[in-house]
DNA sequence: ATTCATCTACGAAACTTTTCGTTGACAACT
DNA sequence: AGTTGTCAACGAAAAGTTTCGTAGATGAAT
């Protein structure tokens, strides 16, 4: 055997695939016109459809049928994507520093102090959960 | 005119290029060879250098002679790429919140809870630093 | 029944990124 | 002087990603 479409494990989504996950984790389960609406007119509907298409191969999507067209939903979920997006750039940019990048989160977004003050109550949740 | 390569703002780094930055990042200026040493044997030696020239013309990397060899350095410092990069994740996959970034990036990194606190005085700093 | 709109499927073009083979320069060594 | 090792430069192949044109199916409207 070499590479047929085995049970493998989600890869990481690239670009254009992440602009229509962030759709999807939007909307919920979507048909393609749903999200070749909500991304605007930069690309054209069946590079969408094809990029789904590629998707569900990739098992990124599963679709089901309805009526003509067939509805996406997302395979794992939002959270658990975002962590394996995270986790990759953690190694690849920040020599696996959470720190930094959080720092680096912080600035990018220039948050206010009650937003931090939010955040640092996620983090006692968090510290929280590990016990 | 079309796109010449005038003076333009550093552009994202690719995932190849971003693995060289991490290692001028550790190491400071260095040669292709240190680099491609770092880099262990996955790629070859004139693919790095190949890499490290693409990204001098993109301004990524300067560089300097230094006997017959090159020494390359970034161009703007770590803190500053990881923003831009950490920016540009925010915006495509976590709808702009930092704080669902900051979550995935602690459960990703599964964090001890000292670290968690000490994210937390980081965050006192940051809150300081705005005032 | 013909036309029209809407959908999937497929394939290939266009573009980007990564890889490396080859060449020529240069210096150190024999 | 010839050989050897290391380097930058260059070009182009290879691989990966994104785009869209075209075709065929199906249902709705005339």
């Amino acid at each position: 055997m070499t590479s047929a479409r085995s049970a493998k494990r989600a890869p990481k989504p690239t670009e254009a695939e992440l602009a229509i996950l962030a759709v999807l984790w939007e909307r919920g389960p979507s048909t393609v016109r749903e999200i070749h609406t909500e991304l605007g007119d930069r690309t054209g509907y069946t590079t969408i459809l094809k990029l789904m298409q590629i998707m569900t191969e990739k098992r990124l999507l599963t679709r089901e049928e309805r009526g003509r067209s067939h509805v996406y939903r997302v395979t794992s979920d939002e959270a658990h994507t975002q962590r394996r997006i995270v986790d990759d750039l953690l190694q690849k940019a920040f020599g696996g520093s959470a720190q930094k990048l959080i720092v680096a989160a912080l600035s990018a977004k220039k948050s206010t102090p009650d937003e931090v003050d939010e955040i640092k109550r996620l983090l006692d949740e968090y510290k929280g959960g590990l016990k």
